[in-house]
DNA sequence: CCAATAGTGTCTTTCAGACAGTATTAT
DNA sequence: ATAATACTGTCTGAAAGACACTATTGG
């Protein structure tokens, strides 16, 4: 664990070893399904809290950064890579795990539908998405790092283009509309919409959408590369 | 450490240990001192980087909350109790401290100016306000932890009443529009900040102040008892 | 031509930003 | 009366919110 260095060491300051605590990242993966805000959550197998659900986590690896680690959760429950990823909060209640204290760092990510694997699956566990309002019973603290997961994307939703993450490379605006009424559960007027969109000069159109279904089939868009400066000056931010 | 509890246990599941860290908190505490934006480094005795400055931290202890171990070191470098304290993020990448690795939870405090003990001081080291814009050599990340903290309060300040914390009880508009020019580090228009304050009804008047100076004295005022939901219908939240 | 969906423009209100003069006090 | 500081009101432009009709397609 802790290198044995040269001069100073941890392990010498004091006749007493410093306390220390197994360090976990826990992930909250968002996308959108099926017309739905959807989390991964893990069945698990272990004690504590065995067959309930839990957020992807895991140990953090002796050389590992907290922001590595958390990514090599997200790979391991949903393959997916290169998604946005941010942390979240650390949990540190000495009881939140019934094992010892083990101190837990939230992080959330949003993935593209079309990034998701239909199953994500995991060897030791069951995965599955399930929609945000339809949760099963959650292990440890994970309903309130789920909540403030939701907080913290819905807030940020407002004023930065996190949105972006949630969609595929080409979109039609109904669609891009529709995951913002999603994430932030409330309906959204189109004609403002739009207005807002085309006043920041966040997307441009790409092509004609053939119709999936009856009526006027519309345009598809993809996302600008943004002018930042440009953004903020209109009190728009990106994500990080 | 890790309690022996009587079923699963951190040390059993596999046949090598856990990894595990000491944690630290390190504290950013800003208060508005002589008209500048000030923080509390305290220099380092010991090594790594004896002699620098630094935010005041140490390491957490075995059953306390992260919370906890903020407000005790927040205690002992300035004898503040009852602040403003947020978690601000945390930090933990590998290399970030030479002697090991230490992952380090930071939190902002913001205290009111007449709160401060004028020279905070800890029995084992010397501990100093400095302005915000005059710092010096720092350890670790902790100029960094730094950065991140005074965009968050900056950040803060514009859409929740956390400015608050950084007053006394009884305070002139001018003095709190100081405070706010201060954080901010830009000046605003006096007639303009009037006006969203009573928009927002957030202070009442309670008397008027003798004039130190020349001049018409100013009143003084005090915050209200906020009406959350009236500041959430103005786009206005709470601090936490 | 009908059903279904895509796309667009205007009015009103609110708020932010820029800006200058009056009021009160001590000397 | 003068100097110093406190206090206040108006105009303008930008953006948000509310709201309804026209356009394009397949059947």
């Amino acid at each position: 664990m802790l290198t044995k260095a040269e001069k100073p060491s941890l392990e010498m300051p004091a006749a007493r070893r410093l306390p220390s605590f197994p360090l976990t990242v826990d992930t909250v993966i968002l996308t959108i399904l099926e017309g739905e805000l959807k989390v991964v959550l893990v069945k698990r197998l272990d004690e504590p809290f065995a067959g309930l659900w839990a957020l992807p986590g895991g140990f953090v690896h002796e050389k590992e950064s907290l922001e590595s680690a958390a990514r090599r959760e997200l790979r391991e429950a949903t393959g997916a890579q290169d998604v946005y990823l941010e942390q979240l909060y650390t949990f540190g209640e000495p009881q939140r795990d019934t094992r010892g204290r083990v101190v837990s760092v939230a992080y959330v990510a949003l993935v593209a539908a079309d990034r998701c694997p239909l199953t994500p699956h995991r060897l030791e566990a069951e995965a599955r998405w399930f929609s945000v309002y339809e949760l099963p019973a959650m292990a440890f603290d994970h309903r309130e790092m789920l909540d403030t997961a939701l907080s913290r994307v819905r807030t940020k939703l407002e004023y930065t283009t996190l949105g972006f993450q949630l969609m595929p490379a080409t979109f039609t605006l109904k669609e891009l509309q529709s995951s913002y009424e999603i994430v932030l559960h409330r309906s959204l007027d189109k004609r403002n919409f739009r207005r807002r969109l085309k006043l920041l000069d966040l997307v441009e159109a790409v092509g004609e959408k053939r119709a999936e279904g009856p009526g006027r089939p519309a345009m598809l868009y993809r996302f600008k590369d943004v002018d930042f400066l440009h953004l903020r000056e209109k009190g728009f931010f990106l994500p990080f």
